[in-house]
DNA sequence: ATGGCTGCAAACCGTTTGCAACTAT
DNA sequence: ATAGTTGCAAACGGTTTGCAGCCAT
């Protein structure tokens, strides 16, 4: 209908971003934009951490506090998502047109992206059961890689 | 079978707590009577704070220290479970025979436990199939009490 | 007596905030 | 010109840790 289809990777934050911003009279600053291009070009789970330090490659003067700033605004915006997988750092990741939770691994750190629509269903309904309407959840199964190698063996903490 | 058979409250810690204790030359103190009474007596999901609140009804002196190291010890024993409801404060539970998921009202702080067979095994044949073995999974679903009153309607930030 | 335990206070660590300078509009 | 934005550093809040003295064994 309106262009390409893509895998659900591009998710055209840019114009949404610009709107959000319009709409409330905030700035598209050159600061946000490297932070979002960054952030969007990103596979995985990234930390605020991570992200910074991929944002300096491009801008060595970004401070910590304008990336949680534009993450925030991100997660406002309703184009990313924050999540926490029991190391006490958040990790944020875009809002893809897909929702999902997350398998991690307790040696390696990896992390695994699944969607069960049984399950999304179990959820509303027991929420429904309890008279709460459902704003969000999160599902994080705890787990170790029984495979013979741990992909990211060290990644944790090395 | 091996005498009452209680409603999943009673859970026997005390000679479990003993013998973990025991078994590598950890001590009994009053400390960790005193805050392993405080916790499996209260009902709900106590932070640090609240459970060092009620240990100081019965001793002052007790430090928040002793509370941590307690609880930490009480989760190795495999007598209590570790929680995060995303107000980025730790909570607590005695671990019963049932386990369950949690369901959070955004706007009073009320916890609702549930459990669904369903999911259960559905997480676990998740996990299966990426050949992960379960640890442990945290399900928290967050939502709004949709009923008239919510119950603690000003319990959250008074 | 000995080695684990405690309370205190300081350290930690991720995140937030105040502020003066800066910049998009 | 004006109000939002930035980087810095300080503040914050929950949790952990070092240490000297204490206490269960």
């Amino acid at each position: 209908m309106s262009g390409l289809d893509s895998p659900s990777e591009t998710l055209d934050w840019e114009p949404k971003l610009a709107s959000y911003l319009a709409e409330r009279g905030l700035r598209i600053t050159r600061q946000r934009k490297v932070i979002a291009d960054a952030f969007f070009e990103t596979a995985g789970h990234p930390t605020m951490e991570e992200l910074l330090a991929k944002v300096r490659e491009t801008d060595k003067n970004v401070g910590q506090a304008t990336v949680y700033r534009t993450l925030r605004l991100l997660v406002e915006a309703g184009l990313a998502e924050q999540s926490n997988f029991g190391d006490g750092t958040a990790r944020y990741e875009p809002v893809s047109s897909d929702h999902h939770d997350h398998l991690v691994c307790r040696d390696c750190g990896r992390i695994v992206e699944f969607y069960n629509d049984t399950i999304e269903r179990l959820q509303d309904e027991i929420a429904k059961a309890h008279s709460f309407a459902v704003e969000h959840h999160e599902m994080v199964i705890y787990a170790r890689c029984t495979q013979t190698a741990c992909p990211h063996k060290a990644a944790a903490k090395s």
